[in-house]
DNA sequence: TGACAGTATGTCCAAAATGACATATACATC
DNA sequence: GATGTATATGTCATTTTGGACATACTGTCA
């Protein structure tokens, strides 16, 4: 199954800027993984303008700091809910997360 | 837990139009599954316009008939991602995606 | 009416995501 | 260099999601 060895794949790790790229990821996978990235930076744009720390976003949506900080990484075990929940909750508009989902990701450095 | 009780109300199963407004949802959770029922109904007319059954679909994404239904339909077990798989699958671009989840889905009839 | 294609709905159990926790690192300030 | 605060990383038990299957419903057409 193709859908699953890909799966096992992200599994291992991306690295931002550099493994999405190189993997052969299918279309439809690499577009899913870079609006994670996305968003995930977006998330920590957004928490840090609205001064918060990751504890604190953690408490407002019922998670972890943990979590939190794997969402700003781009962690492949972080679901699009997630995401957008956190940045809902880190005080981002609706408006907001979709502009940012139609851009692509800026590719970091060299 | 508030988070946890809510998740439970969600389950019990929304209706297009009147449970989601009905139910005191917070903020968060009554945006989140106003996208979900959006890009279910953006899904819907992406696979019509591309001539495509809900197996043609669900073949093209390794899924099957009946969670295409389901994403169509709204459930509240399917996930923000399995959508947005389903929509690029389908044929519909990031930035149609995007546009679709920040405009506010429409009230249906009275 | 019967057959068929498309869609809806419910249930299973395998796989993935989640919160929580422990622990590590980074960087201040004292 | 000890203490404190913010963030990163790894693991794990529990919950949630996913594909698959059965089955029901809805046309349509012969």
């Amino acid at each position: 199954m193709e859908h699953a060895k890909r799966k096992r794949l992200e599994k291992a790790g991306w690295q931002v800027g550099s493994a999405v790229d190189f993997l052969g990821l299918s279309g439809v996978e690499e577009a899913l993984v870079d609006m994670k990235l996305t968003l995930g930076m977006r998330l920590r744009k957004t928490r840090e303008q609205h001064k918060l720390t990751q504890l604190d976003l953690a408490k407002r949506m019922g998670s972890s700091q943990s979590r939190v900080a794997k969402m700003e990484a781009g962690d492949p075990g972080v679901s699009l809910d997630l995401l957008v929940q956190g940045l809902l909750a880190a005080g981002a508009t609706r408006r907001e997360i979709a502009s940012a989902l139609g851009a692509r990701r800026k590719a970091a450095s060299a």
